[in-house]
RNA sequence: GGGGGUGUAGCUCAGUUGGUUAGAGCGAUCGCCUGUCACGCGAUAGGUCGAGGGUUCGAGUCCCUUCACUCCCGCCA
């Protein structure tokens, strides 16, 4: 028998009364009635109400004892009277007369409560996260991520994939995000690069003719950290696929997600067959690359009409002439709004750098006119054209913002979500997925003028690969997908390039020489010349995943261990100062900025 | 690298127009209390008001600098 407990916290029902039990766990809370004293013991599992009273010879020392302290009790379970039944606990038909205790680890005072539904800094809650852990939320977050990654594991399995490791120590490479770097003692000079994601290797394990794979892998990036990004590290539910195309992809992860999402939340799917939205018409209709479904609201492109004469939006007119484009968003039946609600989202378009959004309401019965500040501009048949191009109706709202198209896209896609948070248009027990396709192969770089890959530099160019217009680079699109989730990217892929010349005329528009791909990519591109299928896969966040099921903002919340956003770890102290002889072993010497 | 927010007791916070000895709840310590489940009641201790400088007769409060945490932009194939 187990010398600590016959019984974990939450095991005990009324079965269980009159019998000799002994469990251990954290004092969570006490209730001292001075001659009376009751204990909250708490385990993994749940609490069970310990009860002593002051005949017995413990109840001073018991009284003292620390909040937190682990103790193991022995004691019998009774019954408890109909009006102390406590409906909140799953113990709670029953409770434990204490006969004897013994401390099995103390505590000192806490620098902060575990039993507190209060919000701590998170300086604090980092420092002190084994105490932190101990609360009932992120603890049952975590325990949540555990659950959702055996389950996943489990899928993949009975899907055939199959998992395998890869390693973390490897080449820095030259694509993509800041590498965090490792010193190599027996190579002198030279450097490992931790993972950013295990892209080659997943493409070399198709390479190796294992067909399916998938991992639950640790990706490293040395960039700066967001609410809903780690400074560091996070995984990634890695996946490849061999002899597939792009449908085969989405059919495994639709049916993966859709199987994790309805296990572990009460929310409603949107959709179970993820609608398809390509690159171009998000950037158009969303503002972004990473669309909430969920908002109704849609950006509309009504540039065209402002060449209209009847038209008399001089400013709008003016900057239209010069290159911007004029972008709205309608709002249904919003014409009895106070003036104070278009107001107000004008001055906060103002706040994020924006120079305004126009507005007006659609009014009329037989004549159309518009009402509001920039009414006046809009003729009747000019209406009537927005009104068609844009769905609105009389009673509707149109909110217009005029702008060189990046910044206009950033300004329109805030400016659906202000407005529809405004308007309470989000319903936010929905997940709503969606794949982002064909993206483009190429951009231009604003800055340098230079073509670059636009994503994935091994993705496969879309259509016939014998009759792409190399000429025109940025119209070549390609076989890569994101999935988003309530305006959450929470994953993206491609189907491969697994054809060496393809790859080396893609690199070339890029700006890389055969020579510089042989060496930047030697493991990838010798691979692909010994007989490669074609293969494809995706990388769901984990992280981003439990985020979602948790409910959670930020990522920390179902993060166990994470570093703050200055990428230290306040518990272990890191990162850390090392001694003289590592650095020698390591034939590194510093030279820190002043 | 840039912008916003926050920083007052161990924890969560209040602190008015610059004005006496900086407060509350929780926690800690001590005392009272035999049916609580956020138990109740009473008392005590606990403060470099993030740090430094300035304005002022007087600064938690105003100004400047700086640090920490956080949110966002850049960055994140």
């Amino acid at each position: 028998m187990n010398k600590y407990r016959s019984h974990n916290c939450n095991e005990l029902r009324k079965k269980d009364i009159g019998k000799n039990v002994f469990l251990s766990g954290w004092i969570n809370k006490k209730r001292d009635h001075g001659n009376l004293l009751f204990i909250d013991l708490r385990d993994n599992y749940g609490i069970t109400q310990c009860i002593i009273d002051k005949e017995n010879s413990n109840f001073k020392e018991l009284e003292k004892t620390q909040l937190e302290t682990v103790i193991k009790i022995n004691g019998k379970v009774v019954d408890r009277t109909k009006d102390t039944i406590n409906k909140d606990i799953e113990t709670g038909d029953i409770e434990v007369v204490i006969e004897d205790y013994f401390v099995l680890g103390t505590c000192r005072e806490l620098p902060m409560p575990v039993f507190s539904d209060q919000e701590y800094a998170e300086e604090i809650r980092l420092k002190y996260r084994f105490l932190d852990l101990r609360r009932k939320k992120i603890h049952e977050n975590i325990i949540l991520r555990s659950k959702v990654i055996s389950f996943i594991r489990n899928e993949m399995s009975k899907l055939g994939f199959l998992e395998f490791q890869t390693p973390i120590l490897t080449s820095s490479s030259p694509e993509g995000a800041r590498d965090f770097l490792v010193p190599s003692r027996l190579n002198p000079g030279k450097f490992y690069a931790l993972p950013q994601a295990p892209q080659q290797f997943k493409q070399l394990i198709m390479v190796s003719g294992f067909d399916k794979y998938f991992q639950i892998a640790p990706c490293f990036r040395d960039e700066d950290a967001r609410a809903d990004r780690s400074p560091g590290e996070f995984y990634q539910l890695d996946l490849e696929m061999s002899f597939v195309e792009q449908e085969d992809v989405f059919d495994v992860v639709e049916e993966l997600l859709v199987n994790t999402f309805k296990k572990f939340s009460n929310k409603k799917l949107m959709f179970e067959k993820f609608p398809k939205i390509s690159y171009s018409d998000t950037l158009l209709k969303y503002g972004t690359d990473k669309p909430d479904l969920r908002n109704p609201l849609i950006i509309n492109d009504i540039t065209e009409i402002f060449s209209r004469q009847d038209i008399t939006f001089e400013i709008f007119k003016k900057l239209v002439k010069s290159g911007s484009k004029v972008r709205c968003i309608v709002t249904k039946n919003t014409k009895d709004k106070p003036r104070s609600f278009f107001d107000n989202i004008d001055k906060w378009a103002k706040e994020q750098g924006a120079s305004g959004l126009a507005y007006f309401t659609i009014e009329g019965d037989k004549k159309i006119s518009a009402k509001g500040p920039v009414g006046k501009f809009f003729s009747e048949d000019a209406l009537k054209e927005i009104m068609k191009k844009t769905e609105a109706k009389v009673g509707d709202s149109i909110f217009l913002a005029c702008s060189k198209q990046k910044e206009l896209e950033r300004i329109t896609s805030l400016a659906r979500e202000k407005i529809a948070n405004d308007l309470n248009l989000i319903d936010e027990n929905i997940f709503s997925f969606c794949w982002v396709v064909d993206y483009p192969m190429f951009e231009r770089d604003e800055q340098t003028n230079k073509i670059e890959f636009s994503h994935n530099p091994f993705s496969m160019p879309q259509g016939d690969i014998n009759k792409i217009n190399f000429e025109k680079p940025l119209d070549i699109l390609a076989y890569q997908y994101d999935i988003v989730c309530n305006g959450i990217e929470l994953s993206s892929g491609a189907i491969r390039n697994h054809i060496p010349d393809l790859m080396y005329k893609l690199f070339s528009i890029a700006g890389y020489d055969k020579k510089q791909v042989d060496t930047k990519f030697s493991g990838m591109i010798n691979a692909l010349s010994y007989g490669a299928p074609p293969h494809g896969g995706i990388a769901p966040g984990i992280d981003r995943i439990v985020m979602l099921l948790a409910n959670e903002k930020n990522i920390r919340e179902v993060t166990m261990f994470p570093m703050n956003q200055n990428a230290q770890d306040l518990m272990m102290n890191a990162p850390s100062e090392i001694n003289e002889k590592q650095l020698k072993e390591l034939s590194l010497s510093l030279k820190l900025k002043k």
